[in-house]
Order: structure tokens, then sequence, then C-alpha cells
DNA sequence: CCACTAACCTGTAGGC
DNA sequence: TGCCTACAGGTTAGTG
């Protein structure tokens, strides 16, 4: 489901409930989601107050008052949501054992200006997971990340010193989240399309005596276009992606290539018509005419 | 280290 | 309606 735009929305949805709130309680549905859940982690969370809600790559992070971090990745379906009940008739609130089919960790919370709130993690394939640490280095997770996309230090030649010696394709290389943080199988695509770059490239040949070809740059500058754009429109739903208050992402819409196959290329002038084809086991769409 | 595959797990859409 | 296959936004473990 999520890549960086969907995280950085659902960031921002949870941020105005939980910021603030004080974690009354948490209770697990099951032990594992994609990994187990670390020793101790309802204790490390019960008691504590959210600082503040980040996000790094397609990591959402919550700092706490005890100075430990806790990490969760959505993997392909994870969401968050706040209980309704809860929040509409916080008088009739009951705690309760999670009981939904795929609703694997609740959350009291209690918020200073809002009241009780109920906080619902749902994973139907449990491919997400959770964890908590103290320092950022001693996060395994977190580590071998590249830079982020929207971050200051991305720039065309940060991209071709990490990319310059590598012969897979432009597709497997921006989805290596060494390389850069955030990108997915969506953004890829769409990214790789408004630089015109073929998602077939070898990466190497975008890099000569260790300088940037100059669709690099434009990649660099797409790449930072359509999440920004992404981001804006509230991510994108392809089929169950929900912000945490529950709405849709519609940057869908304007994807100009991803889930599109057959369909004709938007770029002015073009006359291709959008591919598919699959790389390392996975889809990617592109116009064989204006991408090179 | 690099590149590639399989695996994790459930749900849904499409063909017959 | 049922059965079967293919595929889905991600990451890690294992193999050459």
């Amino acid at each position: 489901m999520p890549e960086l735009p969907e995280v950085e929305t659902v960031r921002r949805g949870l941020a105005r409930h939980i910021e603030g709130a004080h974690i009354e309680a948490v209770r697990l549905g099951r032990a594992d989601l994609r990994f187990p859940f670390p020793q101790g982690f309802t204790q490390a969370l019960g008691g504590q107050t959210v600082i503040a809600t980040e996000r790094r790559a397609k990591y959402l992070l919550f700092r706490l008052s005890n100075g430990l971090t806790w990490l969760s990745h959505l993997g392909m379906t994870g969401t968050f949501r706040f209980e309704e009940r809860a929040l509409k008739e916080p008088s009739r609130y009951r705690p309760a054992k999670p009981d939904g089919k795929h609703e694997h960790v609740e959350f009291d919370l209690v918020h200073p200006q809002q009241g009780r709130l109920r906080l619902i993690y749902t994973d139907a394939r449990r491919f997400g997971f959770m964890d908590i640490f103290e320092q950022e280095a001693e996060c395994a997770y977190l580590r071998h990340l590249g830079p982020e996309p929207l971050g200051n230090g991305f720039n065309a030649s940060e991209l071709a010193r990490r990319i310059g010696n590598k012969r897979a394709p432009m597709k497997a290389v921006l989805l290596d989240q060494r390389v850069v943080a955030g990108l997915g199988n969506i953004y890829v695509s769409e990214a790789l399309h408004r630089a015109h770059i073929l998602p077939t490239a070898q990466a190497s040949s975008l890099v000569q005596n260790e300088e940037p070809d100059p669709r690099l740059e434009k990649l660099v500058a797409g790449m930072r276009a359509i999440l920004t754009e992404a981001i804006e429109a509230g991510g994108s739903t392809l089929r169950d992606f929900r912000a945490a208050n529950g709405e849709t992402g519609y940057f869908q819409h304007r994807f100009a290539v991803y889930d599109r196959e057959g369909e004709a290329c938007p770029t002015p002038l073009c006359t291709g018509v959008i591919r598919r084809i699959v790389q390392s086991g996975r889809s990617s769409f592109y116009c064989p005419v204006c991408q090179h």
C-alpha cells in the first residue's frame, strides 16, 4: 500500500490526535506481524506521552516521553484508524480486546484537549511490523537507508555516486532503499517517466566519469515533484489505502503510466502507448516512445 | 559486495 | 456459484 507519500499522509493524520496524547494501554491481538513484537513492547509504550510524530523513508517514528522511539512500518496493507465510537461517544467508551479479523493492535489514548481516543492498527497481510529503539544507530531497519528524496542533501551528484557502479536496471536500483529511501513500485515508474528514462536502462549508463547524465538531474527534480504532489493529494489509493481519518488519496487519478497499460502516453505530442513489463517480479509501466 | 529469487500472508479480480 | 490462477503499494533471507 504505502510509499513515502502515503506514509507521510498517515503521519499527518495521526499527528493531529496522537501528539501530546498519553498512551494509557496497548493491547496486542497476536504476538507477531511480519516479525514478532519486541520484548516489552506494550510496557514500553504504556504510560508514555507521544512527543512527536516523524517519518523516515516509509517508517513512522513516534518519539515518546521516556526517550524511546516507537517505529511502525505499514508493509502493504497496514492501516491506522481512530475508532469512531471512542471519538464520538467517549462516555460510552469501553476497553475491548481486538476482535476485528485483522485488527492486531489497539491503543487507548488520552489527549489533553480531545479526551479519550482509541487507535487501531489493522493489517490483513501482516507485512507490517513495529519495533522500539533508543538510538537510531541501533535500529537495524533504519541503519542502511539511503537519503530522503525530499531532503536537502539529495541531488543528482549524490544519486550518481550511489548508482555509478551498478549494472542493475534503474527500476531495481530506485526500489533499493539503500540508494534512495521512500520510493516504491508506483513512484519509481512515475519518476522514470517524468525523466524520460527507461526502467530497463542500466544504472551506470546514466553516469560518466562520476558525473551525472543530465537526465539524472531531471530524475531528481521529477522525483521530488511527484512525491510532493502526491503528498498534497493525500497519497494514492489503489484498493485499500486510507489516511488515519479514513479518507482515500486521489493522486492515482494523476498517474502518467502506473496501472495504465494500453493507454496513450500523456507526454505532450508523444504518440506512445503505455506498456507493462515485469522486472524482478514486479510490474513496471513506461512509454516506449518518450523514455529511452 | 552485487544481483536475483523466493518467501512471508491475505484478498480480490478475471477466466472458465 | 465455484475453482483456479495471477497479482497487489514491501522487505528480508537465501542463493550464486
